[in-house]
DNA sequence: GAGATACTAAAGTTTTTGCTTGACAATAGA
DNA sequence: TCTATTGTCAAGCAAAAACTTTAGTATCTC
């Protein structure tokens, strides 16, 4: 398996860009095919398809090819790994501002 | 105050990058100074102040200069911003698995 | 006040990204 | 079978992004 410091760099470098965050938005409604998804977007079909591309790599997608539609649908392990990058950087920030509030409120500790 | 699209793509545009998720995964240990931020990068000081300037501009980072070093430190809300846009497409997402399990549940159901 | 430190600002270069184009494959429906 | 639909692939291009260079300014330390 690839290891998770690239999967971290696919994922946010994913939702980098607003195109890719407008057909995440879509997809959370539910499953739609490639050309459904790049029908109201101001671009060509090959650049959706590129878009999730790279959006499948990242696994904030999966799709699944049925005769000649394919079916994007959310891949909710990509949104999982961003949620936990972001929540062990708080758990540090948090820790060290409850040390800082234990410092001000019990300023004689030795 | 600016809108809240475009707060967003702020956001999501500085986590895309490596080098400020290196920052910011520094910072989450504690306020540091801009040449201490720098020391560990590959790149000049002048590129990571460029990277900081984004960071400012999205609310990831805040920063306040006294004398002539310039301290930098975490900002909430930045993060609380792109965790809200997670969490609302997972609302949607989830609801719809919800219902699809109750139809798979209950097949019944007129 | 002289030198060292810690940045800042602007311009230029290189790399990456997003997008188009055009040619093509596979499948569905008449 | 022929035609429209749905998507794929690769090459190329223009704009954006990341980074460097150069030339500063402000402040600290001696």
């Amino acid at each position: 398996m690839q290891s998770y410091q690239i999967a971290i760099d696919r994922a946010f470098h994913a939702l980098g860009d607003p195109t890719r965050r407008a057909i995440l938005e879509k997809l959370s409604r539910g499953p739609v095919s490639v050309s459904t998804l790049a029908e109201p977007l101001d671009m060509t079909l090959a650049a959706v398809v590129q878009h999730l591309q790279i959006l499948e790599e990242s696994n904030l997608v999966r799709t699944e090819k049925t005769g000649r539609v394919r079916t994007c649908q959310i891949e909710p392990k990509g949104f999982a790994l961003v949620e936990k990058w972001i929540n062990d950087r708080r758990i540090l920030w948090e820790r060290r501002f409850d040390r800082l509030g234990a410092l001000l409120t019990e300023p004689d500790e030795k």
